[in-house]
DNA sequence: TGCAATTTAAATGTCAGACTTTTAAATGTC
DNA sequence: GACATTTAAAAGTCTGACATTTAAATTGCA
């Protein structure tokens, strides 16, 4: 009975797998220790080199560590959130560059997610993730801001928000949406955006969440997300028109 | 002035790093061919495993193909939707389960992310979608239907509920929320639930979907969501009284 | 005996070179 | 023109070696 079909994955892609699975269904343990290479290259019947390249993809996800010298080997990796942050970030930002999303759609993903948060970000804000709030709006305020530090500072408001909700699993869920919308929020920034419109919306969401008002807060941000889907549609617009003239 | 400090990072890690910010960047477009492996290690002066290891690394993440064979080598890769959702689903499952995550946060995080799907799964359904739901709906009602079998189908009811919002990018943010918890669902599957009352609000949400009331949709899905914490209280309790016998 | 310096062994990191397999294009044949 | 054959390029794999790092074991000395 040939049970190896559908065989046309490397070895080193199987020898991942193995040991992701195993990782994943929980018979190895966070920092449990790996055998050595050439344990793992007998065990599987393969050269160095190909455990090498294997387990090069689990480092590649955070699935594994590797410490040199003596007593070293590859340890298992308890995914801490930042890690988990930049995978999300990474991924998204892939995913929105290379598949002709439109803005529309990521535009309408990022608010709808980010209103999830508010009612628990009202609830539970503290002092702490105000004032950062306010630091920022009054970092965008400043009239000689170039557009890479306003749109950091942005997403430094929006994160606040998120983190104000205080639900880690919700934050790294959050991450993606709202630091891969950067790239995109760039290209836009050129052109149609009034600063002073959004400034407003912040300190109208600043103080909702100030005054844990949920109901003004998921107001506020529907405002944000259709000014921001207007702002998508006159660049689109604008676009189009230039097409045409240089017919 | 020595630029290489903090070198402690790997040839293959700093290559890979190399390559990965070409293709987030733009320098490297989809379906580009990257130099062969040969040529690679040239070009970064090392050897060949090395760049091979880089690019492993890479094909981890799916940032990239390889083919084999004359014209063969290393291709961008455009990041479908699959490959998105399977990384979002793995790196969730890592988090929760090696982060002593409590039940009550990963729960609010869930169900505060499918409820913001909710409104636009009613505006948008399809008779696709409700087909979906109903079937998973009888299937769940099936007397014999094992633990494992109940949770896939619980899975793919709330698939079907995010999937209806007909939005690819909240799809893919939902993903590791909905499919992540399964295992965590099976923890409490044995103990308390009622499949009952699931069937019931899994009905009702169907209905609320079907008519197109978001607001009721989305209380329904806050009554699951108690329901769910309640359950998970239920045996975090009665794990404790367990241990308090023990003594 | 106790501490510091040294040695050592185990492990990963890297390299060089060879061989195998796959694959598509180029070439040849009918 | 259609089909078979050759060929070359490239990834996949293996062997063996050497470099580097690191913690434990050993040694030396006071």
């Amino acid at each position: 009975m040939k049970n190896e079909k559908s065989d046309a994955t490397d070895l080193s892609a199987q020898i991942a797998k193995d040991i992701r699975d195993s990782i994943i269904s929980g018979q190895l343990i966070v920092d449990e220790r790996l055998p050595s290479e050439a344990e793992l290259a007998e065990q599987f019947n393969v050269s160095r080199p190909t455990v090498r390249e294997a387990l090069k993809r689990l480092a590649a996800q955070s699935l594994i560590r590797t410490q040199r010298g003596a007593f070293g080997g590859a340890f298992i990796n308890r995914i801490a959130y930042p890690d988990a942050y930049g995978q999300q970030i990474t991924t998204s930002t892939l995913l929105l560059s290379m598949n002709e999303i439109s803005f529309d759609v990521a535009c309408e993903a990022r608010f709808a997610m980010e209103r999830a948060c508010a009612p628990l970000a009202c609830a539970r804000r503290t002092p702490d993730h105000l004032a950062t709030m306010r630091a920022e709006i009054s970092r965008q305020s400043q009239p000689g801001l170039s557009d890479e530090s306003w749109c950091a500072s942005d997403v430094a408001f929006h994160r606040a928000l998120v983190d104000a909700a205080d639900n880690p699993v919700l934050s790294y869920n959050l991450s993606g949406s709202v630091e891969a919308m950067q790239p995109l929020m760039n290209m836009i920034t050129f052109t149609a955006r009034s600063r002073e419109k959004i400034i407003m919306l912040h300190t109208q969401i600043a103080n909702a969440v100030e005054t844990r008002n949920a109901d003004a807060c998921d107001q506020l941000l529907q405002e944000l997300a259709t000014y921001t889907a207007e702002l998508g549609e006159n660049v689109r617009q604008a676009r189009q028109t230039d097409r045409e003239k240089q017919k």
